[in-house]
DNA sequence: CGAGGAAAATTG
DNA sequence: CAATTTTCCTCG
């Protein structure tokens, strides 16, 4: 009953995108985000080395996973996407940066999408061969670090309408592209809880600071 | 190398 | 002038 709520998506030559509103559940195929990424991440500046990939808050990484599908490889993507309200979108002030290589478990590849960069993780069936009875194919995002840019740059950009002060709230976004029997390919979605990627320290750690001592003095 | 903290600069 | 952001420096 549920399926048919959603069109079919896809062509076989041309992915949606980036700001489509996919399902993360489709017939027997589900995408979800096993492990959540923590609620903070610092994002790191150009003008700052990386910082490392994003992990999750139990101290592992994010993992994501697919239910009901073992079949053939398929393409991982992912993106940094917008938290607040509206549906989701590339997000203009972060972009995904691959890690310098190290304990990265995960094949990877950056691409971009229409000025947004995009990680790229095949995920194969073999990595997690558990050929019993419930297939899914889970992966372990250890490979991803947030880049912040700018917000100055990025006004700069016409045609940007989001300001970046006081925006600094991200999703991590995920997509796996099922090619289907019939020649379809099927998309679906899912998000990450919101991540906030400023440090709010300042903010919400001093909500318990008293009334201002004086005014006026400097 | 990566993370955290803090200082300095900029913008509203 | 204060809020935020961005850069730097220090520490693990």
């Amino acid at each position: 009953p549920l399926l048919s709520m959603f069109r079919s998506v896809p062509r076989t030559s041309s992915l949606p995108p980036l700001d489509w509103p996919l399902p993360h559940l489709f017939g027997q195929y589900e995408l979800k985000v096993e492990v959540h990424p923590k609620a903070h991440h610092r994002a790191h500046y150009e003008t700052e080395g990386s910082r490392g990939a994003i992990k999750a808050a139990s101290g592992g990484h994010p993992v994501v996973k697919l239910m009901g599908y073992n079949e053939k490889p398929v393409n991982l993507q992912m993106f940094i996407g917008t938290a607040d309200d509206r549906y989701l979108r590339p997000h203009a002030f972060y972009q995904v940066h691959r890690i310098t290589g190290k304990t990265v478990a995960t094949a990877s590849q950056e691409i971009i999408i229409s000025s947004t960069k995009v990680l790229e993780i095949p995920l194969l069936p073999e990595n997690n061969m558990s050929a019993s009875s419930p297939p899914y194919l889970s992966c372990s995002i250890d490979c991803a670090g947030i880049l912040k840019l700018r917000n100055s740059d990025i006004e700069l950009r016409k045609g940007e309408t989001d300001i970046g002060r006081k925006n600094t709230r991200v999703r991590v976004v995920f997509r796996v592209h099922i090619p289907q029997p019939n020649g379809k390919v099927l998309s679906l979605q899912a998000a990450s809880i919101p991540v906030e990627c400023c440090d709010r320290q300042r903010a919400e750690c001093i909500v318990s600071r008293q009334a201002q001592p004086g005014v006026g003095m400097l």
